[in-house]
DNA sequence: CTTTTCACAAACCGATCGGTCTTAAATGAG
DNA sequence: CTCATTTAAGACCGATCGGTTTGTGAAAAG
């Protein structure tokens, strides 16, 4: 029984790597044996189509960003520390990435928008997630006196997460984590700005 | 002659279209067939393969974006007229898109990225056009005293491009322009504290 | 050790891929 | 109106696509 679930484990964590950076519905079948290792009758002994075996390495993809993310976040309490935290998370992005070829939230984002719903859904939901982390975040500091009550969590999640989403995009597009620094020194000076 | 080149033209305006939303190479050419009416032998007579009618797609869409763009910032002279200029130029891309799909040079640049280096490339140098036009803009601002003279014109430029681009694929993600109008929103306010 | 189950390779399938070529019709110059 | 040129249809090509089936060696259960 172990040793079935173990390859199969081990092409989901193959295949996330590759397809974040080749596409999650572009890349052929093909290309999935030869980073494997293994022939067609060994993948689809373990899923019932590619499709299937996508949105898996997608699911682990966000499992490996959010694990990290997490850890960021450890033993943080207050809304400025977690936020300082998550900055410090991007700002160390480039050294110690969860997985190469960008932000797959984004990367399914755009792959999948009017071409193929069920990836556009799934990136839908991560990023629901990702977005109600820092909601919650900056809804308790107000809370509790820490953030300017004057302000909207929704409203300023949608913008750190903007900029730190493109500030990825950039930096994959330019080999250059400067523009990821950059980025994140504006925003580190912004978090300040939202103290009560 | 003109025939030809009208349908060339056509050819290349109707896939731009198509392309920007589904694909730059994972398209197939029969899609592109059914979008144009044409059968293979009427788009290989003026193309000569599918990734030269990417490719000029692509230019063809960044020429549409880059148009409108300069429409924005007709007439205005000042640089924060002219910086106020491109986030309206951003706050109406809802109800007036250039070309639907999101930014053609974030598209290209997640879908090549590690994959077609034709397209990255190409992404790369329009996107080092768009940079070059907010540098410009904020450089020569603070040259003639309108802007404080301690900001980064790179940095700034990274910032406001990181930001718009990451409310692009939001608001494209969740089919919601709310999205955009926040981050323009928060931008407009950052633009105004660079004022010297 | 025997038997049964499981994992995987490899051959195979029809469909579709990007691209070519022939041919007939539309076009435009003289 | 004639005739050379251009345009585009559509049959055709080998390669590759996603997926299935079959056979076999290895692992696991009794």
């Amino acid at each position: 029984m172990a040793k079935g679930e173990e390859t199969r484990q081990r092409i989901i964590e193959q295949a996330a790597t590759y397809l974040n950076q080749r596409g999650y519905f572009s890349t052929a079948v093909s290309e999935i044996m030869a980073v494997t290792g293994l022939q067609k009758g060994g993948i689809y002994n373990h899923f019932s189509s590619k499709e299937e075996l996508a949105l898996e390495a997608f699911d682990y993809a966000i499992e490996l960003v959010s694990r990290k993310f997490a850890e960021a976040l450890q033993g943080k309490v207050s809304a400025m520390d977690r936020l300082t935290a998550v900055l410090g998370y991007f700002r160390g992005y480039s050294d110690d990435i969860p997985i190469p070829g960008g932000c797959p939230i984004m990367n399914c984002a755009i792959e999948g928008d009017d071409a193929h719903p069920a990836l556009r859904d799934k990136a839908r939901q991560a990023m629901d997630r990702f977005r109600n982390t820092f909601v919650r975040i900056i809804a308790k500091g107000m809370a509790q006196g820490e953030i300017r009550p004057d302000i909207n969590p929704d409203a300023v999640t949608t913008f750190l997460i903007s900029a730190l989403e493109g500030s990825v995009m950039l930096s994959n597009l330019y080999k250059d984590p400067t523009h990821a620094r950059r980025v994140i020194d504006q925003l580190s000076q912004y978090v300040q700005t939202l103290k009560a």
